[in-house]
DNA sequence: GAATTTTAGTTGCATTATGAAACCAAAATG
DNA sequence: CATTTTGGTTTCATAATGCAACTAAAATTC
């Protein structure tokens, strides 16, 4: 591919997100994450990746701070690859990447997975709202630069 | 690369929502396009893609739905790309990014863009609620699967 | 209205990221 | 203590990407 183009510098928040997380099997991976797989071997075997390249994504995202990896046992060299509260933190974007695929990319009554509340075993809803409440969307925002201080 | 495995056939609503638009580059297309960035050459300037790269990106993601072309003036072959409804639906996804990007990848006092409100100016806000309204995080959620009737 | 520039790509080539498979050491299991 | 599982690393072939050069049509300038 050829060093792909950083966008670090970049001042847009999506641009450095996608920077830190944005490859295709990291998000998988995290997602996966979510859904309370820590080991190895069971990313490999839930994403069907090759090793070499679940070495690689992991290590990046435990440098980049989302991943952690724990200690397993009394061994030391065996760990498992826990959320940081940073990790956890992308919660919202697996949750409104789930919302799209659900409301588009699913025939109808089509087999699908849903995110419910463990207690009411209802749906949860992401919605983007104004600091009063009101829900809000992209025609009614808008982008302004904050210049550093 | 290899053929990356697809994994369409993943009953994960956000798996596919990644193989749909979760590579690097398409979802900077998109951020780019909440942006009113419309034409070939606006979107190689904002991004510094390679030009048969962004050929491709845009290609595929008008067959998928997310950009549809207009013509532009009253020529046949010149036309613009605008996000289509379903488009504009991965709103909610790049506010989320947005919101874990400010939060974690960038210095107090960094400069940086903010998402607000046109009317009011203030920044908008993205949360994840239970059916009636109370705030929820990953911890009290759990994902079920919903069977193809 | 002819010349020039810009736009929106396409083509060819070099390089890199990826995937598959083989391999391996340490830990866990029987 | 023999075997299997885990968590990787190494090697190699190939596909994805980036860069630069090229091009045809549209837009602009002179």
């Amino acid at each position: 591919m050829v060093a792909r183009r950083r966008l670090k510098g970049d001042y847009c928040p999506s641009a450095r997100s996608l920077d830190a997380i944005g490859d295709w099997w990291s998000l998988l991976i995290v997602r996966d994450a979510f859904d309370d797989i820590r080991r190895f071997s069971d990313f490999q075997k839930s994403l069907g990746i090759a090793k070499n390249i679940l070495t690689d994504r992991l290590r990046a995202l435990v440098e980049r701070g989302i991943f952690e990896t724990v200690p397993v046992g009394e061994a030391k060299a065996r760990v498992e690859y826990q959320l940081t509260p940073m990790g956890r933190d992308l919660f919202p974007v697996m949750v409104a990447l789930r919302q799209f695929g659900e409301r588009h990319l699913f025939q109808p009554g089509e087999e699908h997975s849903l995110l419910v509340e463990k207690e009411t075993g209802l749906p949860v809803k992401l919605d983007i709202r104004t600091q009063d409440g009101r829900p809000i969307d992209a025609a009614g925002t808008v982008l302004v630069k904050v210049p550093e201080e």
